[in-house]
DNA sequence: ATATGCCGTTAAATCGATTTATTGTAAAGA
DNA sequence: TCTTTACAATAAATCGATTTAACGGCATAT
């Protein structure tokens, strides 16, 4: 029992394949086919269960219904989580994934493009790493619909979707200072990326507003988690003066909160703490830790929507769209007042 | 700048696009094509950076260079980790990875296996849900590389690589038999999978060997956490007598923490915890989870090495091979002994 | 002189669909 | 009667590769 073909089925019918063809693509009505012969055609057709050979339909006419999803990292639970929500909404809508990883790593990335493009996927969806500015750039030239989420690149146009790094931690700093912490530190990946600029930014317009002198350890990332554990380590211990830590991701968090376990320290009453992100982590640590949550699921929405959006209007417009997407701030107990404690 | 065809090569150099074929597919040597033209051929296609359309390549040839990975969830991390590695191992060997989630539900995993087929996937890697056996058997029926993990189908003879659940419960189990524990509990999710059977019967094997009366909890699954929160609740207040709990699944026993901490109850001087899967969470709860770890490297690699191993030799063998590999029970606080605290 | 075999290369068939161009027939209009 | 129009369906071209079968030329054997 081998797959059958639009031909097999043809013959069998004694119907050109043509005529089935068009009946199946819904264009029956436009090339005024018999109805009896598309009723008998589609009997037949759903009695044996054809159905077209993907890869043939591709090849013709250009399409795939396949979207290129490339996350910084699958097995983060962030982008575990957005690739679980668009995976949803995509299948919803006639598409599949392929999904890949790129570590952050630009020739990587480059290779993957290729491949992508290669599988000739319909649209794309990129948390891009630095430096892969010029081949998300000829992407666009050559019209692949392109959104690009968490991040975007400056000095490239295109739709993109994140959220309000900026203020996020410039309003989870001040939430710090107002409760009376004065060495306020702020640990995070070293990256030129615009959301981990922006975060850092954030960290030190409040400072400096508040009058405070900013103290920020950029760590190498590297898969081995000793390695960033090791720069956190040696960092508290050079510094005993802070009294609150801001991790600037999920990922730092974790290691962060290791270390600060291995070192004994008792949150929040020697080291206050906010991570971004929020995860099972954060909400199982003792006591719970603040954490900036991103609207995940708004963030999926609106890059699905804004890619689908991009296939269906093959319009070329110019104008491309950029949505920033607000975060919430869950306070728990990691960041207790300071004064409260004291009093 | 569009995408140049093997006929511009042929065209450009004068050559039958038969020959470029050959050249390119590493058959100069068998078919005898001239020294000086295969160099020609190829400076110039390294030239122009010439790509065959792998789209045609496929229909031609029946081969995709995909293989397709259906997990349970995407966004549980021991899933994320596992498809991360099986990920790279692909791609190192030529293979790209489509992804999707089952949610264990039998009749998506139905369209999803159509889908795949549909796109002519080359292999198949599933953590199966109950009531697919039919359509996996009709894969293998037609040939189709399968590979299963996590848990397998009895009633499928197939390659499957998975842990010792039995022998992982049952000895975990023991572990807080020996400590003195006289009331330990089972929370799991209800499920007639393989994996979750043997997981249970190693548990009840080892409260019977010691002359105790198990108390399981059954859980049906649901996307809402809050749906699994309640039970353990309910379960907890009900049965105050519990001085441990065995948690049977990652998810499982994160909800199990967290009900835990809404109680106020203290780990491990109210409660000893043992969790199946290790994860950050189970780290750094205080105290940190005693926890079955999974050997998430090797269940990658074996899955993937049985799976090329099979796409490579496309002999029929009959024989299947089922890899059993071992887990780590890795011994924290959150199990002290029981004796010990007394004394 | 004819047949056989080897060489190096290529024309043509194929994969399975979509799309364009074309055909044949019957009814309507001149 | 002859042309036009509408209708219903199809033959053939196309997408871009791989693979099969064939071709022309030359050397060697019969």
């Amino acid at each position: 029992m081998k797959k059958l073909s639009i031909v097999d089925i043809a013959n069998h019918l004694n119907v050109s394949k043509t005529t089935i063809s068009f009946i199946l693509n819904g264009r029956a009505q436009e090339k005024r086919i018999g109805k009896e012969l598309v009723e008998r055609v589609q009997k037949f057709v759903e009695e044996v269960g054809y159905k077209p050979n993907s890869l043939a339909k591709s090849l013709r006419t250009g399409k795939s219904n396949i979207i290129g999803l490339m996350v910084e990292d699958i097995s983060n639970p962030f982008f575990a989580s957005i690739a679980r929500l668009i995976e949803d909404r995509a299948y919803k809508n006639g598409y599949k994934i392929i999904y890949c990883s790129t570590d952050n790593d630009t020739s990587k990335t480059k290779d993957l493009i290729g491949m992508f493009r290669d599988r000739h996927v319909d649209g794309y969806i990129i948390a891009p790493p630095e430096g892969i500015e010029d081949d998300i750039s000829s992407l666009i030239k050559d019209g692949m619909p392109v959104v690009l989420f968490d991040r975007h690149l400056p000095k490239v146009s295109t739709d993109f979707v994140e959220i309000d790094n900026l203020f996020s931690t410039y309003n989870a700093t001040m939430h710090l200072v107002q409760r009376g912490y004065k060495n306020i530190a702020y640990i995070t990946f070293a990256s030129q990326q615009t959301q981990m600029q922006d975060r850092m930014q954030g960290y030190k317009d409040a400072l400096k507003e508040s009058g405070l002198k900013p103290s920020a350890l950029e760590i190498t990332f590297d898969q081995n988690d000793d390695l960033i554990m090791g720069p956190i380590n040696t960092f508290l211990k050079k510094n005993k003066n802070i009294d609150a830590i801001f991790f600037g991701t999920n990922h730092v968090g974790t290691c962060g909160l290791k270390v600060i376990n291995n070192l004994g320290l008792k949150v929040p009453d020697d080291l206050a703490i906010i991570s971004f992100d929020d995860y099972d982590v954060f909400k199982l640590f003792s006591p719970p830790v603040t954490a900036i949550a991103q609207p995940i699921e708004a963030i999926a929405d609106s890059v699905i929507t804004v890619l689908l959006n991009k296939l269906n209007t093959s319009s070329q417009h110019i104008s491309s769209q950029s949505i920033v997407l607000k975060t919430e701030l869950l306070m728990r107990d990691s960041s207790k007042s300071k004064v409260s404690v004291t009093a």
